[in-house]
Order: C-alpha cells, then structure tokens, then sequence
DNA sequence: TTGGGCTGCCAAAACGATTGGGCAGAGAAG
DNA sequence: CTTCTCTGCCCAATCGTTTTGGCAGCCCAA
C-alpha cells in the first residue's frame, strides 16, 4: 500500500545521470560543476516525482540531523509551556529544523530515558526547560551535546540560559500601582522561597522606597499561590486598620482569591482597590470581572532567544571558551481594567481610565520587551 | 570537545568480535547462536563504554525510525493539547518512540512544510489533532503514511479517528442537574455551528425530555463563548418571568459570565442558581468561587487511544480493508460546589451536598471513561 | 577415514544520502 | 600531432547499523 518514497536513485535513473551528479546539483555544491542543460534536467526529474531527500541518510553522512529536542518538566500541563515550545518551533522551522518535544513529570528515571533517545536520534542540540522558575542541576548526559536552558538557570560552565527579569517585573507592577496615586500598597508573595518570590519582591520594594512610602505604608505577606490563598491573604489585609488601596499579586490565580475577598467585602474593583497581578495567564487575567491589569511573562521571547542560542553553538562548533551568554528577559505589562486612581486623586501623573484600555500581549502600552545582557 | 559518540565497531573491537556478533547479541537476533561466554563479553564491552546504538543507521536499514509526528493546528497556545501531547508520549515512549511535535496555526503553507520535514525524518506515522472538535479534511501528503486523527473527524477511507463524545457530555451535564431535583433548565450553546454544539444540545434536550419536562421548561440560547457572551446570556436569562434555577453552559469561559451576572444579581450559587461547565479549564473551573462543577473533556485519553491505533496500523503493515475504527470517548463530571438542590426540594433522588465534594479528574464521582466503538 | 550435522562466528551487501578524487573528451596551445 | 587545460560527469568510500549467507572447526557415526 504505501509505496517506497522516491530516492536520489530513481531521480538518477529519471534525469539519465548519477546520483553523485543528482546531489551536486539539488545542493548547488560550491566546487562543482554541472552543464545547465543537466541541471534542469535533474531539477525537472525531482520535481516531477515528487523527491524529498530522505533526512536519516543525509544526517548519518553529515553528522547534522537538523533536528533538536525539547526537554520540559510537565510541558504538557501549563499553557505556558506551550509558549516557550512555539517559539523555539518558530525558530526551527526557519532552519528547517524540527523538535522533538518530550516531558518528564519531574521523574529521573523518564528523563534518563527520554535524553537517551534524543541522542540516539543524533539530536544537534537540546534545549531543557523549567516550567517556573528556578535553578536547576543539568543532567551529566548532556555534557556531550550543546545544551540551553529555558526559564532555568545553573552554575555549569559554558551553559547559556534564560529567565524572566523578575525584578523588573516587580518594578513595573509597582509602577503601575504608583503611577496611578496609590501610596498605601501591598505585595502578596509566594510562600515558596523560590528566585520570582524574592526577584518580585526586591522590585516592587525598591520602587515603592524610591517613591518615598514608609515602612507601614507596605505591607508584604506570603500565601500560596492559589486563589483560597489569595483570599485569605486579602481577607486579612483588607480587614486590617490601614488596609492598602492596592495589591500586587504574585500571580494572577492567587489574585482571584483576592477578587472574591475584594467582592465580599463589598469593595469595588478598580474603584475601591487596585489589583496587578502576573502571568497573564489565558482564561483568567481576562476572564474576571473586571479584566486583571497583570505582567506577563516571557515564555515565547524565551523560547526563540534560547533556541538561536543553540543554533549559534551548533553552528560554531566547539566554543571560543568565554562564559556563555545568558539572559533575563522583561515580560510586558497587559493593562485592563483592575487598577485606577484611589478616590483621593484628582489627577495623577500617569492615570490610566479604567474603562477601555484592554490590551494585547505587547501592544497597548505594555513595557517594552528589554533585553539585558548580564 | 564533544568527541564522536561510541559505535559499534568500536564495541566490536573492545569484545574482540566482528560487528555482527555485537548486533546479533544486543538484538537477541532469534535464529542466530552466540556462545554465552562471548554474549557476556559483548554486554560487558558494550556498556563499558556506554554504548548506545544510533538511531538513524538503524532506522536506515530497517525502515522503521519509532518516531511519529504530532501535527496540530494551535498546539502551543491552549493547555488542552499539553494533554494529547502527553497521552501520545505516554504510549510512544512505552514503545521507544519519540514524538515530533509541530504547530501550523492554520497556515496551510506552514502545515506543508513540516509535513515535509516529517516525511523526510521518514516518520512511521502521524497524528493529526485538532484544538476543538470538528471535521477536518486530510491533506494529500498524508495518504503515504499511516495517520490517525485526534479531536476531529473525516471521512477519508481508513483514517481512524477518535472525538469527544459530546452527546453523552450534554447528557451526564442534564443527569446532575435534574438529579439535584431541578426542573426549570437552560442551556448557554456556543453560537458556532460546530459539532460540540449539536452533540451536547442533543443530548442534554433528550434527558430533560426524558424526564418529562416541558418545553417551557428548558431554553436554549446561543452565546459567544467568552464570559462576556455568558454574562449577556446569563442577564437576560435571569432577568427573565421564569428563570430557570440551573443553567448548563457551554464552557467554563462562558460559565465565568453567569458567574457574574449571578453575582449582581444577588442570586448566590448554588443556592439560588446551580451552575454546570464544559472542559473542566484548569485554573477556571477550580478557580471560580464557588468551584464549577463541569465535563471534562477527555483530551489525555484520546491521546493515548489514538497513538494506540497508530501503532497498530503501524505494526500492522498494509491494513486488512475493513473500515477504520473510530471512536466517541466520554469525558468525567467533575463535582464542585457549583450545583444543589433547588429550595423546594426537600430530599431529591441524588442529592450533592454543595460543600465538601472538591474532585479531581476521574475520581470522585466522576462517570466512568466509557469507550465506544461506533 | 569419510561424511554429516552442529556450533560459533564473520564478510559483505544493503539502507540513502554526501564528497574527494578521478577520468574521459573537447578545445587551445605549442 | 602532441600536450595541456578545462569542462562535465561519475566511481567508490563513507556514515552506523541489520541481516543474509556462508565457512571453519568439532564431534560423532558409519
């Protein structure tokens, strides 16, 4: 039934020249040369049959297979793992390259499997991703391959990676909250000790100092990070003596919590409390009432940033030995609805309506994506 | 730096065997005899120096590279295709297959293109997934290689295929409800024409009247399916001379605007109206307060079913003729607190208390996963 | 001693491409 | 008429496997 597919053989045979001739010409091999005539003849015969040339046979040769692999610890549970997986495709494709994706639950014993059949299948290089966050320890295997870490950073040499600016993340939200008037705010963390928990929080602290807020005028607590956490974070917050006009959260789940804390309490949002929160994560941060003003991380400039990377380590064969390149990368600020003045504000510096200002990834006022190198 | 990978000729020559012993003895080839004595020393040999045989030489010679393609048309953006995804890894890696995963946002150009790149990694069969139910033409290039569809149909000869089962969807959403004693329904249909529409409207119309209800008694209007279009929806619904006191929606998007509209209203939930939700969205349905009760759909498994059937057709060679089997699978109820017992009704045949009865996908009273054979 | 049947191993031909090193033939130069 | 230089093409080795078809020995029976 299914016919072998056509070889460089058949379109040999089809054009009346050798194969050696066949793959001078669909190369265009430099020092070569072939008559025009010929060369149309071949180019005429692929083409009628249909020739694609078989990629196992020409990586055996090469040593290259065009091919690189994607390693995730649960790729296949959060949105955002997609992100980072569309970018690094994006990138490939425009190389002619594809992916292989594979996920491995946090078990060892499947990375371990998983990384062996990524260089069984000759892999030119392999990008290891993180879906929050963190440090990790690279997998010893990979030392035989040229390797990026996504949304992850480590201390071996010679490894570029990339994370989200979690500072500066901070520092926008505070902006956003203080451009807008406030100036009795609150941050609620992750309890988690994890580099966004503490990246965020210096942020959003350094600017709230620099804006001149005392000590009590910002209030930190820590929750976990889902939206019984939020609420009860917000709950005790908004019940306080000096309750904030503002909170920052540390995601946008945690600030539904706070929604329903804001809503029981019979305070408005944006009116009577200002909410940022981060992620943007789909089908939340725009599907509360009123839409979640909220930052949103980097996962697909991640992705494309690490996966050129690699293609650059490819390409330049065994590094000059300097340290590898490594980044952290600013996610934009999505404005919607959940942020305006507090009450007592005429006119601040930057007030934003908070009526009709949706926006899009990128667009619409959100920061500008800044690349640093560090 | 990175020094070639080890052969097996290397090998070879550590045993102190020919290359074919090496083969016959890692590959257990059955007509073949090695004396154990030498089937030691090749083992030993062989993971001595961490053998680990090339993929691409072996899918060479052998015509089978245990590498399937995933083609799907937004894979990245939505979290439902993590779950194809997984369930297709899941089954590969079962068999020493890894996937390739490729995203053509709708572009038919880019689709061609990665169905080359697949064809020519001599791929031993593809996937073809749909982000939202719905019929799909094939395209031409896949008739040479073994392909079996996920969340979409055709009617390509020999395609199989597998979708939710939408109409038990709409059914299990009328059985909640009706069995918590309500009696006046609606239900919030996506306004697109598409098959989840049909089948979960069918389906839920079948069991009210199934229970004798009127057809004063359950209205069904077409919303977008976004909270906003839930919110306009769930108003006018509401606000209507026989409101009804449950409302079956099409998604949990949608869901999050009744929630709403609820909301202002002054109806609570589930008190005053009980709520039920399609998709089971991760991050909405848990996140909404209280927690939606809703369908899952059963993305991991028709994952897992269709990489199953691509493996036997794989396995399977030039298929006996019969039609292509082809699949409905049902999704779990997924039981929150968004559903009780209308006032009136003192002791109603199923009743749920509201409260305690937070569960996870496929557990917790959820309906079983049923598989048919259509 | 001869022949047959095992046992244990190996040589060589694929698989489908790339690539370095030729080798004819035509035309130009001597 | 040689010789030399191009031009245009092809041979054969190679990448790392699998697999077919032997081929030596050895043992045993006749």
């Amino acid at each position: 039934m299914t016919q072998r597919r056509v070889t460089i053989k058949q379109v040999a045979a089809e054009a009346g020249v050798s194969i050696t001739t066949v793959s001078h010409v669909l190369n265009d091999v430099p020092g070569k040369r072939v008559h025009p005539d010929t060369k149309d003849r071949v180019r005429e015969a692929a083409a009628r049959l249909g020739y694609l040339p078989n990629s196992l046979a020409q990586s055996l040769r090469t040593q290259r297979s065009n091919t690189i692999g994607f390693i995730g610890d649960e790729v296949a549970t959060t949105p955002f793992a997609g992100k980072m997986i569309l970018g690094a495709q994006d990138v490939a494709l425009s190389r002619d390259a594809v992916v292989f994706v594979v996920s491995t639950g946090y078990q060892r014993e499947v990375e371990n499997r998983e990384i062996e059949e990524l260089l069984r299948r000759q892999v030119d290089g392999i990008l290891y991703a993180s879906m929050y966050h963190r440090a990790v320890e690279l997998p010893p295997q990979l030392a035989s391959v040229p390797t990026v870490l996504i949304n992850a950073s480590c201390t071996t040499d010679g490894i570029p990676w990339v994370v989200p600016d979690e500072v500066a993340g901070g520092e926008d939200a505070a902006d956003v909250l203080l451009g807008a008037g406030h100036r009795r705010l609150a941050f609620i963390n992750d309890v988690d000790e994890i580099p966004a928990a503490f990246g965020r929080e210096e942020g959003f602290r350094r600017r709230a100092a620099q804006a001149g807020l005392r000590d009590d005028d910002l209030q930190v607590v820590t929750a976990e990070t889902d939206p019984a956490g939020g609420y009860a974070a917000a709950r005790q917050l908004l019940e306080s003596d000096n309750r904030p006009t503002a909170i920052f959260c540390f995601n946008d789940r945690l600030a539904m919590g706070v929604y329903r804390a804001a809503t029981e309490l019979g305070l408005r949002i944006p009116h009577d409390l200002s909410i940022v929160g981060f992620d943007n994560q789909e089908f939340v941060a725009d599907g509360v009432f009123p839409g979640l003003t909220t930052i949103e991380l980097p996962h697909y400039d991640m992705g494309v940033w690490a996966t050129e990377q690699l293609f650059d380590r490819i390409e330049g064969g065994p590094r000059k030995a300097g340290p590898a390149p490594t980044t952290r990368l600013r996610g934009p600020v999505i404005h919607r609805d959940s942020v305006a003045s507090p009450p007592w504000v005429q006119d601040p510096g930057e007030r934003r309506e908070p009526s009709d200002r949706r926006g899009n990834a990128g667009s619409d006022g959100a920061a500008p994506t800044i690349r640093t190198n560090k």
